[in-house]
DNA sequence: TATTGTTATACTCTATAACTATA
DNA sequence: TATAGTTATAGAGTATAACAATA
């Protein structure tokens, strides 16, 4: 009686559980931890600044100047002073860094794994549905 | 154009991400690490053995010996030999620990704003489509 | 004086390898 | 000999506080 009533919290729970170790396991697989990995996909989107990525990745600056240095001793990502105000420092991707995080990408098999036993309706059905829980417009809010 | 192929991806990927803030927000404020929140979750559901964490957590068993020594020392888990094996010990939470939990679930208040936000039926949907994705059968997949 | 980023430091998470106790 | 768990150790993630450079 007290299991029905938790049993989408915990499907929930069990997805998320599942996408997290996947994801894990993908940028263990080409050698970076899942921090690492997570802040080479922001940069694949554009550079950003030390405190940008902070914002971005929930954490503090000092952290960002950890992972940054990591990735930057192996080459995957740089850092060069802003010439409009020097304080600020802009990172980017390397091409080495793009190979890197595309290969993480590769390794990533649980959205194909998963969503891809969704037919097409279904995948609409739970795009409109993570858009109610998002706040965003997902590909098939239009007309309901 | 290429925006919409991977609108999906993106909106569980975004899912995903807050969700595992707001748990980690959640531990947070009980003065707890997710990890630590998370073995304490397991053992709500019954004692285990230290290689058993280890299996549920996916992780290793000496990370399991750090875990489990750092909620003892806060009286929040015991740890005893099982008479039947020596070598085995089970790990039990205590109502110290039992509380703490608690303040972690009332603080992850994102199954309440987020869930919440659907319907019944919404999220009976929900429920089937997350039972496909994970090979279980949700509380809506009977007739399907 | 305020802001951006870094350094120093400390704690937690995590794994590997060597070890102890038990089976 | 094999298994369960621990210890020693090391690397990575993370935050706080103090600091440097710049605005």
């Amino acid at each position: 009686m007290a299991d029905d009533e938790s049993t989408l919290q915990q499907q929930v729970w069990d997805f998320v559980y599942a996408y997290d170790a996947a994801y894990d396991r993908a940028a263990q697989a080409v050698g970076l931890s899942a921090a690492q990995a997570c802040l080479l996909g922001q940069l694949t989107m554009g550079e950003r600044s030390m405190g940008e990525l902070a914002v971005e990745l929930l954490c503090d600056p000092s952290n960002v100047t950890q992972l940054v240095a990591r990735l930057e001793a192996r080459g995957l990502v740089t850092r060069v002073p802003d010439p409009a105000d020097r304080r600020v420092k802009q990172v980017s991707i390397t091409p080495a860094g793009r190979r890197e995080h595309r290969a993480v990408r590769r390794a990533f098999d649980f959205p194909d794994d998963r969503l891809g036993r969704l037919d097409e309706g279904e995948q609409l059905q739970l795009s409109s549905l993570l858009a109610k829980l998002l706040d965003r417009p997902g590909q098939a809010a239009a007309g309901g």
